[in-house]
DNA sequence: GTTCCTGCAAAAGATTTGCAGTGAC
DNA sequence: GTCACTGCAAATCTTTTGCAGGAAC
């Protein structure tokens, strides 16, 4: 992921929000800034965690409420691959994509991409009697130090 | 599903959780022949309210605390799709598989298999640097009524 | 000035835990 | 009799909501 592309999403993400008749109000803009930087799915709490330390602190809501509209415009996937909290991360725009392998041990995420697999799914999509808009994979088991 | 099955996955279970050292108790017995009925995955809420109005009535710990030595015991497994709640269904040893497919308007839950994705996740498994046990597939979208 | 945004505190749900009594073996 | 099991109530944790003040446009 270059720097380029973290820019070009936030861009993205803020172009899209503005359309939708959003403001730019200061706590949403620094949870997309935040997200931005992750490669992989974080949780709220984190996300809250991160930002409390920051030079602009957000309300727990804010986060959420922020990650809920998000969401809801396709501009952030949410994940729930276990452990009972949601995780949430960019959607680049038909740009990379992929699944998660979660350790049950130690709860590490791990992310990895599988060109096969999602020539399965895309098949797969066609078939079903469901208009299908995003897809999950989640391989549970134990990580290369656990396990 | 048949009746056979069914009653065979009762046994294998109450047979694992006896070698694991466990006694016969009301409650547990209560949530796996309750689970034993189902195709599909279910909440914890569902078996304790379903449970509530039978003749074996059961705590809403105890069906919690049942679940957690069930998918400990890799008797049933737990289901994170979304909407923040936890979900279970009988594991049949060697037997049938399936993944889910979930309304994002509606919030159903269907049931499908496909030999195809199956062998690329086998495929898959052996690619990656983790011990792969249990693999979930989600596919969100809208269902046929919704969509 | 209007409408959206934000943070706090409170509320709502799901799940877990402490504990005292009950039941299986 | 011992040790696991159970149910209740309380606690914990995540996420949502109500509301009053503040900010964007």
């Amino acid at each position: 992921m270059t720097d380029a592309a973290r820019t070009s999403w936030v861009e993205h993400t803020l172009d899209t929000l503005e359309r939708a008749g959003c403001r730019r109000g200061g706590a949403r803009s620094a949870v997309v800034w935040l997200l931005a930087g992750k490669d992989c799915a974080v949780t709220a709490r984190e996300i809250d965690d991160e930002l409390r330390g920051s030079e602009r602190e957000v309300g727990r809501a804010s986060v959420y409420r922020a990650l809920e509209q998000l969401a809801g415009l396709g501009l952030v996937s949410r994940l729930d691959i276990g452990q009972g909290v949601a995780r949430y991360e960019p959607q680049h725009p038909g740009g990379e994509h992929h699944h998660h392998l979660v350790c049950d041990e130690c709860g590490s995420v791990t992310p990895f991409q599988d060109a096969e697999l999602e020539r399965s799914i895309s098949r797969l999509s066609r078939r079903v009697p469901f208009r299908v808009a995003e897809h999950d994979v989640v391989l549970h088991g134990a990580c290369d130090e656990c396990g």
